[in-house]
RNA sequence: CGGGGUGUGGCGCAGUUGGCUAGCGCGCAGCGUUCGGGACGCUGAGGUCGGAGGUUCAAGUCCUCUCACCCCGACCA
């Protein structure tokens, strides 16, 4: 096992994920602080998370577009909220070709106000709505404290942008899109959290309602995942767009923004890494399948090339480790950091019975399958993988969920074990800002709400129920 | 931006009250022996000590300034 070339990840977590990061060959630090040099096999995963989520995107009816990386200042300025929130983050340009630029520009954080800028101009009749626009990219935030892939000064992700006719057409792409994200997660990631509201004071700069996706992480602390908004009129007012409807009244578009982050290959890789290191879900895995020959022999490394071909004419992400300078326990750990969901084992034994032994990453068992039957047990594995990776996550999400009927309990409970604390509560921004100082938590999003209930903080009636937590 | 810490081959580190040619482990290259859970031997390549200035016969080591990075907080997808 590859334990020893691992810190504790109970104990020393931010040691251990740096360190995963490294070994499994994720990514490396930048040359400029809090930026990162994603390598094949860690963009690799990207490329699956893009493959599988594109398609959902477009059949939303929203296509793919490019918009410039730098935004005049003045366009940032022009919606008060969005500026303010934004601001301490900005990386501005204010040179160019040598001479110092009129306008300085910032490179963007977030797109809205390059591309509705635009949308003003493309958007004249009802008929051009709704108009659905997504861009895969790079956006810029100048954090203060960095992680790889969790929180990092340029990071990569889709932003969808759309513009409709009425609010609840807005509202309904704004769901439709957190329920794509939710999919994503669950079937891909492998990864389970809470959708629910934002409060006033967490929710985007800009947006009337943000939707969340929040996980647990095995620290106890909350990671916001994906968020989609309802961003009402106010980009439409601000940027002047409107349309002509059919009974020739002339009215504001309604907007929804909606993202998801590299971050989510940070959440990965704390939520299912393990004492050996990375633990990837079939689905994402760039290699579903390595076969790891016991010894640079020719008939097992036919046989090898056989079960790879066989594998791979499946359809199967296979990968076939014929390196002869490496033994087979470095081969076997090496693997194993890199999170490949099953090694396959192959000695003088399997080629002389015509089987293989099959081990998953995650539970560490082993089986044994003829030849004949690999596929179908390759297949049913991944699966099992899948799905009990997902169970997992949905485990740690529930036993890390607690219920808190006042403050006392609040910091109890949060003291004691962290995770999610379930309150009754009535947003406002005041309280939150203090329960933050007294705890480190904040608001992470309103679950339901209509109920019968006494506000935690003030003791008041109230009818929303909020999860609390410390975030990342 | 506040508190703490670290800068010496690719990585991790040692280097004493200043003293000779700056070491060690891992990794890397070549050759050989090995090969069912991170093998071993031999040979070899690779650093001018974060940077600048100073003290001194002599600086990795002392002084001044400076830069970078890491960890802990406040800000955040």
């Amino acid at each position: 096992m590859a334990k020893d070339l691992l810190p504790d990840k109970t104990t020393q977590p931010a040691e251990w994920y740096t360190r995963v990061i490294q070994l499994a060959d994720l990514a490396d630090y930048g040359p400029v602080k809090g930026t990162m040099i994603i390598k094949p096999y860690g963009y690799a995963i990207w490329e699956r998370v893009q493959a599988a989520m594109d398609p959902m995107i477009k059949q939303m009816g929203v296509g793919n577009a490019y918009f410039p990386l730098f935004i005049p200042m003045s366009y940032l300025e022009r919606e008060k909220s969005h500026v303010e929130g934004f601001a301490p983050e900005l990386a501005v340009v204010t040179h160019g070709g040598g001479e110092k630029l009129e306008e300085s520009l910032a490179v963007r954080p977030t797109s809205e106000t390059i591309m509705y800028a635009a949308f003003s101009n493309w958007i004249q009749s009802w008929r051009d709505l709704p108009l659905a626009i997504n861009q895969w990219c790079n956006v810029v935030r100048w954090e203060k404290r960095t992680l790889p892939f969790l929180r990092t000064s340029e990071f990569l992700w889709q932003e969808g942008h759309t513009a409709h006719q009425t609010h609840e057409e807005a509202i309904q792409m704004q769901q439709g899109a957190m329920g794509m994200y939710a999919t994503i997660y669950h079937d891909f990631f492998a990864l389970d959290g809470y959708i629910g509201q934002k409060s006033t004071s967490e929710r985007f700069a800009g947006a009337d309602d943000t939707l969340t996706f929040e996980m647990m992480m095995p620290s106890g602390k909350a990671l916001q995942s994906c968020t989609s908004h309802d961003l009402g009129q106010n980009f439409a007012k601000t940027f002047d767009i409107k349309f002509q409807a059919p009974d020739r009244t002339e009215a504001y578009v309604w907007q929804t923004s909606w993202g998801l982050s590299t971050r989510s290959i940070g959440g990965l890789i704390m939520a299912h890494g393990d004492a050996n290191g990375l633990v990837l879900p079939p689905q994402l895995a760039p290699i579903e399948i390595v076969i790891v020959p016991v010894q640079p022999d020719e008939n097992i490394l036919e046989y090898g090339r056989k079960l790879e071909i066989q594998l791979a004419d499946a359809g199967r992400r296979v990968f076939f480790d014929t390196r002869d300078d490496e033994r087979f326990g470095y081969k076997l750990n090496k693997w194993e950091v890199k999170g490949v969901p099953v090694i396959i084992k192959l000695g003088a034994k399997e080629v002389e019975e015509q089987k293989a032994t099959l081990k998953r990453r995650d539970t560490g068992g082993e089986k044994v399958a003829s030849q004949a039957e690999l596929n179908g047990h390759i297949e049913a594995l991944l699966q099992d993988i899948q799905r009990s990776l997902l169970a997992k996550s949905q485990a740690l999400r529930n036993e890390n969920t607690r219920e808190a009927a006042n403050y006392d309990d609040f910091k109890a409970i949060l003291k004691e074990h962290k995770g999610f604390v379930k309150v009754f509560w009535n947003d406002n921004p005041e309280a939150e800002a203090k329960i933050k100082a007294a705890t480190k938590a904040t608001s992470r999003c309103k679950v339901a709400s209509g109920q019968q209930g006494t506000d935690f903080f003030t003791g008041e009636p109230a009818t929303d129920v909020w999860l609390f937590a410390q975030s990342y």
